[in-house]
DNA sequence: GCGATTATGTTGTATTTGCAACATAATTAA
DNA sequence: TTAATTATGTTGCAAATACAACATAATCGC
């Protein structure tokens, strides 16, 4: 069977690496800024749907959700009919450091495609979309403790 | 232009959690299982190589095989010419355990192929190289502290 | 309506991770 | 040959990560 795991396993590792590092410079530390452009697009998404959008463990998420907010780059806002979640948003703050994590990971995507045609990337992109939901449906149930079967 | 790097993001995330619970069982910590593969793969590879192949910073790569050393799963040779270097291979008892992570990564990768004609899979994989080969540069440049200018 | 289950959030704890900084062998340049 | 640079390896340390366990609000089933 062709193999794609560990291209993508290197390409992610790379390009999260430099992120991270680029974005020591904004005092976002390791991982925060995947959160942040999240929130900066769903305003209003709560905790959970964000781990579950972005495939990380929820008591991760938690805590780094939390340095944002203790570094006023997001805030947790009451919903209006329901007591126990805690809506995200961007501060002022935070809206201005995103436009950082945009053109990063903008820049990123373009070092990733050099030498790739239109169509390539946009089969690439169409093909890689398949892939993440196929993948989705397996974390969330090892997520819930479900083991596979080989 | 087209995004690709949030669905490498979520499948990489997803997949890479699924098989370090997995490799619980057989006591590989978090993120054993890609050096002890390599090491299988590559007989004799040398530390840095290692990190340079899978992505991952030098000096977690050491760590990680220490610790594989420590189990018993991994051996460290001298070289017969260089003094400095140490050539890694599995033992007898990492040799049973590689057979587990083959399994487990065949496994994710049917599971992410789902849907795929063998031409998509095929097409996705070629372009994922290509990909993979346009990161690598980055990577290395910015492990030696050179900086991006947008 | 009420009990059971699920969803959401948090904290404790052990571990991995990665940047700095260092040590020294090997290689390159002069 | 020797000095400078690079390659390889290690350790200190601060921080992120993730599993387990818990708390409680919300929802579901009856």
């Amino acid at each position: 069977m062709t193999e794609i795991l560990r291209p993508i396993g290197s390409i992610y590792r790379a390009l999260d690496a430099i992120a991270n590092r680029e974005f020591q410079q904004v005092k976002l530390a390791k991982g925060q800024y995947l959160y942040l452009a999240r929130i900066a697009e769903h305003p209003g998404i709560i905790q959970d749907h964000l781990a579950t959008m972005v495939k990380v463990d929820r008591t991760t998420v938690a805590r780094s959700v939390k340095k944002l907010e203790q570094q006023g780059l997001v805030e947790k806002r009451p919903d209006e009919t329901n007591r126990k979640i805690r809506r995200l948003y961007v501060t002022e703050a935070g809206a201005d450091v995103y436009p950082l994590v945009q053109r990063e990971n903008a820049y990123s995507n373009g070092v990733a495609l050099k030498g790739l045609t239109v169509e390539e990337a946009t089969t690439l992109a169409t093909l890689l979309e398949q892939v993440a939901g196929n993948v989705a449906a397996d974390w969330e149930r090892v997520k819930q403790g479900q083991t596979r079967h080989y």
